[in-house]
DNA sequence: GTTTAGGGTTGG
């Protein structure tokens, strides 16, 4: 931790103090470093990676585990330090030179296939400076090209080669060129979309970014070059973008496909009838009175087929230059007229951008259209729609959700809500909502298993195998013999007392055996392992100890009783003694309990909830059994994966039909929280679903 | 360190 001042070889930064962070504010530390910025790290421990050989990286880890570590970040290099790379204003581009621009893009195209290797990406940009350059982008791979979703995006392109071409300057792609794409919002964040892991990114550029955004307002720019129209806006005959998320879609032929969608917003004509054969659409089958009003029919021809196939239903997309057109109608001896009735077309080529870009989650656009029926509430029943998964529209999906899913078991039908809405009512009750889970804790399953005092109503974690092993080894210290309580002799028959090990040891019981003195009468103590293995031949297993020539209980922090693999926890009682013990037990049992806070989301809100009254229920386990086998364990991490899949994987979260029960907690006297619960409600994963759709 | 394309709409 004496590291202030770092020495820098060739660097102009060397004498700049660097800024120490505790650990306590690691974090917030380390969401302020940019590639390029240096940064020490000091007072970690190096420990061998448990991951190293499934990921490849450094066989070393640095470990954060004292309060004296810390990360010294040195903040002021991106600011003094000069810019990494240089920039070229548009007007100053000369032929055959390798340049890196900035640009605020204009128009683009998707990346299409180019009869060489590789995709093209055609997009045209501009700056400060007022020129207009086409640029024109080759990248083998789809995911290298921009990330470009609309006009107004902020563009960097590093290594292109301006070239003459037809009268004017353009710019291609070189060896080694890359490119970071922005979103042109003014008062946005600066997020730089890119396909690789490290780029290059400091303060420079995000004053670039920023500076651009501004100029772009300032020009009007983006308001000339924009043809983006919300439903309720589209003209016929008119060209527009459209970003919307997919319901369903179906193959028309082989050059045409049918997508349903909506933005939220309706459409003021009439939509043309699209006559398909449901055996063929994905997504549901048909829309009903209202839902049907808001939906719009995308035929989506040639080349842009191969895209709408591998769309998924559900996602959010931007369709560009779509086309409203009048259905057409010939009756026989008359002309061809135009209807009313309107049908939504995507042409085929790329002209004029022509193409569907799926929009990530994260992107504003689809917050924004998420947000749709959260900034209309005076529609309730637009709300109801707009945050209802697509999934539960029609009975053929719903039963494809409730299948995967989950079931509510409580005999009350009420309407579910949205979560916002539910903040909002009034705490005390029951509640439906639908939600996906985001995230939940404790990550490590095992950690959720509790034991539960149903007399005090107090809740204790599970000691682990060495406090365990420590109270095993501390309790059979003492091994001289010790009397033989009068109950061990009688054999006391309310308890059904069987087996008893001599002098200080184990009570043994068995229903069905009878060994009195079948173990060594003398022996000085087993250790927990021992006990484990004598665990697996006897049925019942209380482990004792002598206590000043007495029998006596081991520390009740420790089990009370083994059976099999099971272990029973027990807290002491009022009247507890030894006797008592034998005659009632004298302990209360301990509940193994299983305890979760889940994060819930919706399109409204997120929530956090509990899942412990009926989180056996919900996984389908007893928590017993998750003490104690693994195929219990495995359930429950099998639904968790199945609720909220691992990063990695490409599964979607599916959304939940949940019954809550929302109470109030009082924290100190007079301040009350309120508080939820799932309740009612059981995860069926796929393995366990037998039944139809009913 | 080569090639590809080099914006600008048929209409179904």
């Amino acid at each position: 931790c004496s590291v202030h001042f770092v020495q820098q070889q060739n660097s102009v930064c060397s004498s700049h103090p660097f800024h120490p962070c505790q650990t306590a504010d690691w974090i917030c530390c380390l969401s302020c470093v940019f590639l390029q910025d240096v940064v020490v790290v000091s007072g970690f421990t190096v420990g061998k990676s448990p991951t190293a050989k499934s990921d490849k990286r450094h066989p070393f880890n640095l470990l954060l585990t004292s309060d004296q570590a810390c990360i010294y970040v040195n903040i002021v290099t991106s600011v003094t330090c000069p810019p990494k790379h240089t920039y070229v204003k548009l007007s100053d581009l000369k032929a055959e030179e390798l340049v890196n621009v900035y640009g605020v893009v204009v128009f683009f195209k998707q990346p299409f296939k180019s009869y060489g290797t590789d995709y093209c990406s055609s997009l045209k940009i501009t700056d400060e400076s007022n020129q207009k350059i086409v640029c024109t982008i080759f990248c083998r791979e789809m995911d290298d090209h921009p990330k470009i979703f609309q006009n107004g995006d902020i563009i960097r392109l590093h290594r292109v080669k301006a070239k003459w071409f037809n009268g004017s300057m353009t710019l291609s792609s070189n060896v080694g060129f890359s490119v970071v794409t922005f979103d042109g919002a003014v008062g946005g964040a600066v997020e730089p979309r890119s396909s690789r892991k490290f780029f290059s990114f400091d303060e420079h550029d995000r004053r670039r970014v920023e500076e651009l955004r501004s100029w772009a307002v300032s020009q009007d720019v983006c308001s000339t070059v924009s043809a983006a129209v919300p439903l309720s806006g589209v003209q016929p005959k008119v060209y527009f973008d459209l970003t919307c998320q997919l319901l369903a879609k179906a193959p028309i032929d082989t050059t045409c496909m049918l997508l349903r969608v909506w933005d939220g917003t309706k459409c003021p004509y009439t939509q043309s009838d699209v006559t398909i054969d449901p055996d063929t659409i994905e997504g549901p089958a048909s829309f009903s009175g209202t839902k049907k009003s808001f939906i719009a029919n995308i035929l989506v021809f040639d080349n842009h087929v191969v895209c709408a196939k591998q769309l998924k239903i559900g996602a959010f997309l931007r369709i560009y230059n779509l086309r409203a057109v009048c259905e057409s109608v010939k009756e026989p001896g008359l002309l061809r007229m135009d209807t009313d009735h309107l049908v939504f077309q995507l042409n085929g080529g790329t002209s004029f951008g022509k193409g569907i870009r799926v929009l990530p989650e994260s992107s504003p656009d689809v917050q924004k259209l998420k947000r749709f029926g959260k900034d209309e509430p005076s529609d309730s029943e637009m709300l109801e729609i707009w945050s209802t998964p697509p999934e539960f529209l029609s009975k053929k999906t719903l039963f494809l959700s409730v299948s995967f899913c989950c079931s509510r078991s409580c005999s009350h039908q009420i309407q579910p809500m949205t979560l916002s809405q539910l903040k909002q009512s009034q705490p005390e009750g029951e509640y439906h909502v639908r939600a996906q889970l985001r995230s939940y804790q404790p990550h490590r399953l095992h950690q959720s298993l509790k034991l539960f005092c149903s007399n005090c109503s107090s809740m204790q974690e599970i000691p682990n195998e060495e406090v365990l092993s420590g109270i095993f080894s501390a309790a059979f210290q003492d091994s001289t013999p010790c009397r033989h309580p009068p109950w061990i002799l009688s054999g006391h028959k309310s308890m059904d007392l069987t087996n008893v090990m001599n002098p200080s040891t184990f009570i043994t019981h068995s229903h069905t055996h009878t060994h009195i003195s079948s173990l060594p009468a003398t022996f000085a103590g087993f250790s927990l392992e021992e006990t484990c293995m004598l665990a697996a031949h006897y049925e019942n297993i209380v482990p004792l100890t002598s206590s000043g020539g007495d029998l006596d209980l081991l520390d009740l922090s420790a089990p009370f009783l083994f059976r099999g693999k099971k272990r029973y926890y027990g807290s002491e009682s009022e009247t507890f003694n030894i006797n008592n013990f034998i005659m009632n037990l004298g302990i209360q049992l301990l509940q193994y309990v299983l305890l979760m806070r889940l994060k819930l989301q919706d399109s409204t809100d997120t929530l956090d909830v509990f899942l412990w009254k009926d989180a056996e229920k919900f996984f389908g386990v007893s928590a017993e059994d998750v003490s104690a086998t693994e195929e219990a364990q495995e359930r429950v991490q099998k639904v968790m994966d199945l609720l909220c899949p691992p990063e990695d994987s490409q599964d979607q979260r599916p959304w939940l039909d949940l019954c809550l029960m929302a109470y109030a907690v009082e924290d100190e006297p007079g301040q009350s929280q309120t508080c939820y619960q799932i309740i009612n409600t059981t995860i069926i994963t796929p393995s366990t679903t037998q039944s139809g759709p009913d």
